[in-house]
RNA sequence: GGCGGCAUAGCCAAGUGGUAAGGCAAGGGUCUGCAAAACCCUCAUACCCCGGUUCGAAUCCGGGUGCUGCCUCCA
């Protein structure tokens, strides 16, 4: 496959450092608030390259961590007067939660910084070593100035830099760009011991230790959001290449778009953020998987809530197709006819042939829906026979699989759910019908008796009570279709 | 001030030299008691503007305009 380097700053065919393997680290959250919609992107758009990696037959092992301990949390934790690792904890939880609603799957390994500390304290201590970095009044630095490829992955020169003005002064550090490895603990601060002193990890050096430990030198993708690519990208190089005595650090860089809210990034600093806990209340997980993965993910992403109507009606397309085939579909011998085959191969070549073009998803989307399109229109012209259907669902179903969109039970739990919520009102469009109910009734109860009443007077010929009854399910957010084999609904809230 | 990115229909969005994918919305039709769903048809002589290169440009180059990211914690 190929995939956009952000260092070589072109598109390159992925060639990992051994055959048949990829290993890929992405930098994962601060666990000090909520996760938004940002956050949700990047672990889609990597959760997705895993995915698709995996379907082409790569062995991917995938490392995210949690920085779990940091300023922030100190501060959060201290206003709330609870221990840091707590508050972390807590909404590492919640992270859990809310990744599992969108249905990324859990990265093999999910190190944390307060449980990395020894391999942290190894790595300074190798670039102390390789004299890239020096202890101060407040902590241990890194001379940046020492690393002649500074400002690579970034784009700059350290002389750009210094002479921008928002550059933190600070005597303690030799030169303003240097940063701090590790920082000496103030009085009550969470710390731990180091040959420098008691402390904590400054930031960027967590992820090279952590990547290195599991992933060993060289490994082939380094993720994380675009706003990540200075500093932290840059300084990760930097000491992770002061401490490796020549050997390469990560073989690709890959970096996924913002999310913008109102026309500016979302941030937790900004203000103006979504959480992925109050999207789930409105739609399901999968929608708003799929919501995200329309954008090419190196695109900033204008976050907009018909975005959103629109992604559910597409969702709600994919999930009916899906239906549609398994009523069908049959285990048999049958040899699938060739036209119909080459319907569902084509498919297929074109879908991995757009994943495996630096994640084009929207062309994969593409795909997805013609593929729909044209088993449908087969299906209009003469019926499909059961190994047709089962044919075009396991195709469907590998393709969902690749994108995460294959939990239709989602769909449906979203739809029972929103149902549960309409109690008081099926009860009075039932008791207004007249249909046959009592108060114990459940709400499906009493959606059946509704529509037992409707199918009555459909039966008899009384369609303006029918169409009045439909009328009346409407407005309480109930839509039904007649089909041949039956009514169905669907729901919105 | 420095270094980047983006600009395609009402909306979302592919396409990086060969004559504008796909989806949503909209309009028309088939089917249906009527709807809905499904299917069919229509929907950018045109890709922010102005120049240039080329047989040929949404795609390359130059200049504008607008929006935006990073330079400080950030996914």
């Amino acid at each position: 496959m190929r995939i956009h380097d952000t260092l070589m700053r072109k598109t390159v065919e992925l060639v990992p450092r051994e055959p048949g393997k990829i290993t890929m680290y992405v930098c994962g959250v601060t666990p000090y608030a909520s996760a938004h919609i940002g956050h949700a992107r990047t672990a889609v758009v990597y959760d997705l390259l895993k995915r698709y990696l995996r379907h082409a037959g790569f062995a991917v092992t995938h490392v995210s961590n949690y920085t779990d301990v940091d300023d922030k949390i100190i501060r959060r934790a201290q206003e709330q007067g609870v221990v840091p690792l707590d508050l972390s904890a807590r909404y590492i939880s919640e992270y859990l939660e809310d990744m599992a609603a969108l249905n990324v799957l859990p990265p093999d390994i999910t190190p944390r910084v307060s449980e990395s500390i020894q391999d942290i304290i190894n790595l300074i201590g190798r670039i102390i070593a390789n004299g890239y970095a020096y202890v101060s009044r407040d902590g241990v630095y890194f001379s940046v100035r020492k690393f002649d490829r500074y400002g690579c992955l970034s784009g700059r020169s350290v002389d750009e830099m210094r002479s921008g003005a928002r550059v933190e002064v600070n005597e303690a550090k030799e030169d303003p760009l240097d940063f701090a490895l590790w920082k000496f603990a103030k009085p009550g601060e969470i710390s731990w011991d180091s040959p420098w002193g008691k402390g904590r990890p400054g930031w960027h050096i967590e992820c090279s230790a952590m990547s290195l430990r599991h992933l060993g030198a060289g490994f082939d993708i380094h993720g994380g959001g675009e706003d990540l690519i200075f500093p932290h990208h840059e300084n990760e190089i930097a000491q992770s290449e002061a401490a490796l005595d020549g050997q390469q650090f990560v073989r690709y860089w890959m970096h996924s778009g913002m999310v913008n809210m109102g026309g500016e990034k979302m941030s937790k600093s900004v203000g103006n953020v979504t959480t992925v806990r109050e999207l789930l209340e409105q739609y399901p997980g999968q929608v708003v998987r799929l919501y995200l993965l329309q954008t090419s993910y190196e695109k900033p992403l204008k976050f907009s809530i018909s975005g959103f109507g629109q992604a559910f009606t597409n969702y709600e397309r994919m999930a009916e197709f899906e239906a549609f085939l398994q009523g069908l579909a049959q285990a048999s011998h049958d040899i699938v006819k060739e036209e119909f085959e080459s319907i569902c191969s084509g498919f297929l070549g074109e879908f991995d042939a757009s994943l495996a073009d630096n994640l084009n998803t929207s062309r994969a989307f593409a795909a997805v829906y013609e593929f729909m399109t044209r088993v449908r229109r087969m299906a209009s012209e003469r019926p499909l026979d059961g190994s047709e259907a089962s044919r075009a669902l396991e195709a469907f179903r590998s393709a969902l699989w690749v994108l995460g969109l294959d939990q239709t039970c989602d769909y449906m739990e979203h739809k029972s759910s929103l149902l549960a919520g309409k109690q008081h009102a099926l009860m009075a469009v039932a008791v207004e019908v007249g249909a046959a109910v009592d108060d114990h009734d459940s709400t499906s109860g009493l959606l059946d008796a509704i529509v037992m009443k409707r199918r009555i007077a459909r039966e008899t010929g009384q369609y303006d009570m029918a169409d009045q009854i439909r009328e009346r399910l409407r407005s309480v957010g109930i839509a039904l279709e007649d089909g041949v084999d039956g009514v169905r609904y669907r729901i919105r809230g």
